[in-house]
DNA sequence: CCGGGTGTCAACCATTCGGTTGACCCCTCG
DNA sequence: CGAGGGGTCAACCGAATGGTTGACACCCGG
């Protein structure tokens, strides 16, 4: 059978390098090109299917330095024809991280410090077609479908983390482009899915959970 | 001359992976062991140690899924008898990390998105005894040296504990057995130090420079 | 002995925040 | 198509917060 050729995503040329080495060393799996942040995945992506030469997965990280970030990349890449599968690969497993990446589109989400095996695995899943998830990450997309009550939505998170950031209402609302009195909308409902009643208690809880990084804790 | 032999710690296979691949390419560096935390770093050192067999450099990570930091370790490491230079090579350049570091013993602090031939450059720097600081590391024990009015009482540390749970200044002050006025001093005192103007920013503030630790941050 | 830092407290005021009600649009799912 | 959920917005009110000024007591070190 042809081998599953990968596009790895990553900024830390010591991650292209591992990964590089640690999937070479795998039968039937071939680096076909790297890329250190989003848009250079886009211009590789292309640069490759003129040459008629596609990829089967990508392999992406969510952190960058600079440049498009791995969600945005991410969802751009899903919006091509006959999209490869992203499969992420990533550091950290809060709610956060996980949510966007699959709403962005992602066909996995795994975690670096998995064993090689587990990574292969996952890259075989994923040029299959299959998905493949962390543990926290599979638990967390079963706990949403059993339990949307108390589960934040996609924004709230954002606001969330906004808040974390110390940002006042005035401030998150610029920031995300809609008024005031939205953002106060959804601070409301955060309490109550957090079951607290200020902004600063919010964060406590949302931190206590790994709903968001500390702050600090980012890139 | 001889080679330059290294000790990779980190948890993340890939990485070690990478950085294996990586300094094996350049000419006189060389990859001794690894070690996946800090404790598997310190009984790699004692073994080869028993063999006759030094290793030049130690090439530390700080974040590790799980056993001893690399904080701790480097502290370690920098008490054992000739102790080896420690390079940490981590993925962070926060104020806390940086200092933890450098307070610990390590005589060097790269980025792990740093260029080959930077961090090439860096071990030997490390090996010949030198130091090699990523330019926001240094840059930053520039300023602590020209600019310590920033630390704050214990008192003050105290209170912003309470206030990173998220009490209200209501609360604190009972908490503290003191009055609200005199929360509100404190606070105010805070902000200044931490060139903050509220609660919120301020609790983003002490995280990120780990004044304070994140509740519920402990992994 | 006095200056300065720390911790304590009070009164005041403008701003922000918390919480509620009600409303509209859009999408999805049954 | 209708119901429901998510996201958006507005107006309102009481409570909490931020910011200021001024004050007092303590302790340490020059």
């Amino acid at each position: 059978m042809n081998e599953i050729r990968v596009l790895l995503v990553d900024d830390h040329p010591v991650v292209r390098a591992g990964l590089t080495a640690m999937l070479s060393a795998f039968e039937g799996i071939s680096v076909a090109a790297e890329a250190a942040d989003g848009g250079a995945a886009l211009r590789e992506l292309e640069r490759l299917r003129i040459l008629g030469d596609d990829v089967d997965v990508v392999l992406m990280d969510l952190q960058m330095g600079a440049g498009m970030d791995g969600v945005t990349a991410t969802s751009r890449i899903r919006r091509l024809e006959k999209p490869p599968p992203v499969l992420i690969l990533t550091t950290y497993d809060t709610d956060a991280d996980i949510l966007a990446a699959v709403e962005a589109g992602a066909s996995g989400y795994m975690l670096k410090d998995a064993p090689p095996e587990q990574i292969r695995q996952a890259v075989l899943a994923a040029a299959a077609g299959q998905t493949a998830l962390a543990p926290k990450a599979a638990a967390l997309l079963m706990d949403r479908i059993s339990n949307p009550a108390t589960a934040l939505t996609s924004r709230e998170i954002q606001l969330l983390e906004l808040l974390a950031t110390g940002l006042t209402n005035r401030a998150m609302a610029r920031e995300l482009f809609i008024s005031e009195a939205t953002v106060k909308t959804h601070l409301v409902h955060i309490y109550s899915k957090l079951g607290v009643d200020s902004r600063t208690a919010a964060i406590a809880a949302a931190t206590q959970r790994r709903i968001i990084r500390a702050p600090g804790q980012q890139a």
